[in-house]
DNA sequence: TAGCGTTTTGCAATCGTTTCCAGTCTATTG
DNA sequence: CAATAGACTGGAAACGATTGCAAAACGCTA
């Protein structure tokens, strides 16, 4: 089929081992040999056979990336940014989406053992700490994102705590009194934290927590979409709403067409993590920036590290945050008292 | 390190050939040693070491798919289906990303050969030819969305020509005369055949082309910023604009919010390729859907067919098209002509 | 029970590398 | 000039599977 180094060896009247020494740099060979192999490898096309060379070395260069799904904007960034990281230092991403199911990360986990990854990046559904807990003695693992409670790796996570807060603490600068919350399951990390940077704020500015207007669901548009419309149908509706639970934000801003609320005049809207069109939206959505691509550069970051380091030991297991940023648009405003529809109705006519 | 066949073997005090054949199936193994060597197998919990398989067989259980980026809708989807599509059948997605260029595509072209993937679906740049054909003859490549001129693959391609037809057709028949058009590059499929279908929709309709209103670019949301500048000031602007290069949506909504034209009162805006947020956009963007979804799976159904066939001659190479869908949303209204300024003026007085 | 055909099994080669272990060659030193 | 260290090189054994070939075991029939 192709050049092998058996080729190149004859070709140059060489040993297979003198062949395999001298491209395989470290000085094993003489310089001279060196580089006459060099040039014949180069002229007959040769090209390493990694399967072959995984075989004997236990190494593929693959990374496997394991993430829920590319409807994520985050995960979007993450994919990219880990995958041309990984390139430039001549490793190939294996991706592979699992839809924050557990039994496909099961599955899933074993085929990237299977194949012999050289590192693995996940975003854990936490469901499969003991299987990430025993093939992290094989090979290095990042977790992302979300932590797995029951595993002891090394994890790169947002400041949820802090991006729900510094948001919340806008709104409420703003004026807002009534926040709704549409936020992420409680048994995920980032639902957990960002509710508890919600309540935070709220508590240090003296605001009671009224529990009809924080709503945790799944990961799904229609989880805005319901929460939205509750929020709305309140006695007293709130003046801005957080959707801290980004596969929400559709559906809470179609609620929000649907009922022809402007925003930010009628309600204020605030979303997390950044979408690219978020910008472009009349108005302009703002937002908690997340940091996916820091969160992912980061990932990467102590991946390679724990590569490099090879099996050095229980090295200390670290958690990194990649702090939240507030990015003003024009979806929020100061919060005016409601003029109720009769007096609104005379005003008009006045 | 982990169970190897060798160790099942010896459990089963068999030979690792007869391992071999019990668990590859086939028949080959008698009914009864075949049970029992999968019991045993199971005990151990063995897995069996597909680099080594590789090695032996060719086959990596991996294929390829290289695409420009993630940022793109169409792709997102495209990555999405075809991994899960693959995953299914027990294979492993080897996501490239190339960006649309060709030293990039070439580079990864030859790692992904170097890893032996077992199949490749390829978005190509077009300017890999030589090295996509001599590919070729060792596995089994299918291009997608775009096609290579200078090769003979399998190609899947959207129908472009049609899409932009009923595109432009569909804003003829709301009356507008003086339509825009953002549109890809000449030296791409898409760009060339997206222009003859508007092209050829005017000219049935007798309208005469104008060229000023045609802006062919680069797939960036700048192109679609700048062009529409330039459109919107045109001594006499299009009344409606069709921005047939995806990626420069952006743009142009940018720049239409930036002058604080009213869609579609101002302005009929048509967009090609979908997005998720676009249904939810005030007003719902009207689209020409280019049918991603069926576009990736008609493309892992011809890959997956070559693979079956594996290698039988220079069998027929078919070239597929997927039909586009108008999806009318609220961005497009019938053209009303326009009122002078200085009319207008006077009319709001009276 | 011998002879024959059919399963079923084991041996060993192979895939393309890497790497250990000796062996060869050169150069240096006493 | 002989001895010896050091640098290079070649042979061969891995890595973990698959597979062609031949031997063994089996079931039949005559």
């Amino acid at each position: 089929m192709s050049v092998t180094l058996k080729d190149v060896a004859e070709a140059a009247r060489v040993s297979i081992s003198t062949a395999s020494r001298a491209l395989g740099g470290g000085g094993l060979a003489s310089e001279r040999t060196q580089q006459r192999l060099i040039r014949i490898a180069r002229e007959l096309g040769y090209r390493p056979n990694p399967i072959a060379r995984g075989l004997k070395t236990g190494q593929s260069r693959l990374v496997g990336l394991l993430i829920h799904n590319l409807t994520n904007a985050s995960f979007q960034v993450i994919a990219e940014v880990v995958q041309a990281r990984l390139k430039a230092l001549n490793y190939q991403m294996l991706l592979c989406l699992a839809g924050d199911d557990p039994q496909q990360e099961h599955d899933t986990l074993n085929t990237l053992a299977d194949h012999r990854v050289d590192g693995l990046i996940v975003v854990p559904t936490g469901r499969n700490g003991a299987q990430l807990t025993a093939l992290a003695d094989k090979l290095p693992i990042v977790c992302l994102v979300r932590r797995d409670n029951d595993t002891d790796l090394e994890t790169v996570l947002a400041d949820d705590p802090q991006g729900a807060y510094i948001g919340t603490r806008y709104l409420i600068e703003l004026g807002h009194q009534r926040i709704g919350l549409i936020v992420g399951r409680g048994d995920t990390t980032s639902g957990r934290e960002r509710l508890s940077g919600y309540v935070r704020a709220l508590r240090e500015a003296g605001i009671p927590l009224d529990e009809t207007l924080v709503h945790a669901g799944h990961f799904e548009p229609e989880t805005g979409s319901a929460s939205c419309r509750k929020l709305l149908d309140l006695a007293e509706p709130p003046s801005a709403i957080f959707v801290a639970n980004h596969e929400a934000t559709l559906g809470a801003l179609r609620v929000t067409a649907e009922r022809g609320l402007s925003i930010p005049d009628n309600l204020s809207l605030l979303c997390y993590e950044d979408m690219p069109w978020f910008a472009w939206h009349r108005p302009a959505i703002s937002i908690v920036d997340n940091g996916a691509r820091d969160l992912a550069n980061l990932a990467v970051d102590r991946l390679l590290n724990r590569m490099d380091a090879k099996g050095q030991g229980a090295d200390g297991v670290r958690e990194y945050r990649v702090g939240a940023r507030l990015i003003k648009r024009g979806s929020c405003k100061p919060y005016v008292s409601p003029i109720r529809p009769s007096i609104s109705r005379s005003a008009a006519k006045a």
